[in-house]
DNA sequence: TCTTAATCGAGACGGTACGTCGTGTCTTGAG
DNA sequence: CTCAAGACACGACGTACCGTCTCGATTAAGA
């Protein structure tokens, strides 16, 4: 019976946070400015998010979810495409996005477990679905745990991001597989 | 003619730092806080840290700076040590500081370099010496890249740290190194 | 052809105001509360009243217009009658409810108009038909300004009811007007 | 021990108060204006005064504090010069100030103590000489409540001030006093 | 009797100001 | 010069209330 929600403003939201941040960064922008540039009271955001890091969230999972899936035929190719297109990520703008990301979520558990599902659970299952793949083809060993797979895969590249010790990108990722893929596939032989 | 710094005070904010931190999580704690928990005029504590983050670091290194050396003799029984070791620490209270540091660091550039060399590059040199051993009794890979296998050993147990989706604990420790040592051991075969 | 007002909403809204008024007074009162409490949307209030303040004049006009006509022969016990009856009301819970309507007149050319139209104006007519009596039947000077004399009659305790700085009530109209009364009636000798 | 209140950004806050209110009215200015105007936190306004109008009173006591005691010899004249300057005051900007502070004061009870002892009182007593000396003078009369005559004389300015029926000016002051004066003197005859 | 348009309850909207919080700097008076 | 205390400038926050708007449902007059 009531008016319902005015999916124009959420788009405005959306956009002008997505903008305001890829031009000055996340750290730099206020939800005052991210409603001014709306268009949009500043309750209109806290009707609908939790918080400023919350709407960025939304921003960037609309950013990086292309969900391409032309992956090459062999699970290595494969495996390889997946993290190179992460690390490239990672480095790209959007790195910065998550990073900011990850940081709020230290100390905001529900900021946390939203960024754990739709965002990063949501990229893993695409990478999980290689890797049964693999198993399923016979290129990866029958026992290999994915979650530990996923975990030595991706976690170097996280690292990389989140203390910027080395540097990320296509070569990052190839080094990484390089040294993990004896212990994926199927016959170290 | 001057008057010296006053090492009692230091060590007040840090044990203040400390307690305070334990007890209410970093994101509760304020530089007021420490302050007057510590009994200390806030000029005090920025005469000496940059920052809040900076005073919260010092108190972590202080904390989690045991220096044990007592390592196995083989290497895979030292690597397991060790990566057991941080496994237990990060899903420690000590874990909490330091996702709050990891945090800070994005977006102020000083701290996270100050981060990357005071804890992380110290404990990564722990790490490393283990690893060069490895590779001098010939039971690693002799043309082992040793930051690649570090990233690849710890990039997954930080990731467990920072996105939570996994617990910590010695058996994490365990699987990884599982799944990784195939791709470091000198003779596969 | 269309539809016609709903004159159960009006009540509700009139009945709601005052009674949300007078139980937590006019400032903590807001129109989503009245809304609210009258089960009316916030359309119908701002359809038919320009504002809050012009809801709670309604009610209070609804209030406060008992017409009473019943006062003694003399014009002094006449005038006396009228200001004890006003000095009494101001002292009531409807005192505060004036209180307020003036507060948001300052600022609000449209509501002063009103309120000095409908609720001010209304009952100083009525003072000032006593007035008028008294000077037609010799008891009041005949040259008496009306519209002075009820200033200095009523302003009193229209200052006691602002300021607060004495006590309302029979008594303090009784004061007023044995100082003001020399100066009225016709012959003071 | 501590750092003391810093004088010269209380005098910025009232100048700029002051500044601002008379240029756009009261209702039109905003703390966040003052804090700017004044180069002051907003913080430092809230940490000496408990709201925006605590700020303008202090200002309006500041601006009509001219304590001129030059008035004529005989009481009605002293009186009535009085009355005047209180009637053009009201009248000018000023009124304006004082309109809104009542109008704040009513629904602030903490605000209404203030303006009644720091303005109201001070002014009251000054007008309250007058008249003690009036009566020792003889030429009024010795049974004389002052506190009734007070609201006698000024009741009428502050009701033409608040409701804005008539209008202000040495004329207004005149014609009240002129009806009052009867009640107030000693020899009527 | 069906149409049609204004009404209704509900509540989302753009906007403005609020008062609070935390940071890092500055000032005071004591040692 | 350092210290404890705490006032300061600044900037962002999240809340409150206002008056407007949009929805779908209801209702009454006019075709």
């Amino acid at each position: 019976m009531a008016r319902t929600r005015d999916e124009a403003a959420r788009r405005r939201v959306l956009d002008s946070a997505r903008d305001l941040v890829s031009r000055r960064g996340p750290r730099a922008v206020t939800v005052d400015d991210i409603a001014a540039a709306a268009g949009v009271g500043k309750q209109t955001i806290y009707r609908w998010w939790p918080s400023k890091a919350a709407v960025i969230m939304d921003a960037l999972i609309e950013l990086t979810d292309p969900a391409r899936d032309d992956l090459p035929d062999t699970t290595y190719e494969a495996v390889r495409v997946q993290m190179r297109r992460v690390a490239v990520m990672f480095g790209s703008r959007n790195g910065e996005l998550i990073r900011e990301l990850v940081a709020d979520s230290q100390g905001d558990a529900a900021l946390a477990k939203d960024f754990r599902e739709r965002f990063f659970g949501h990229r893993r299952a695409r990478g999980a679905a290689t890797l049964e793949r693999g198993i399923a083809s016979g290129e990866l060993r029958p026992d290999l745990d994915i979650d530990d797979a996923l975990d030595v895969l991706y976690g170097p590249l996280w690292l990389r991001l989140l203390i910027g010790h080395r540097r990320l990108g296509r070569a990052g990722a190839d080094e990484v597989l390089a040294v993990v893929w004896p212990g994926l596939q199927n016959q170290p032989g």
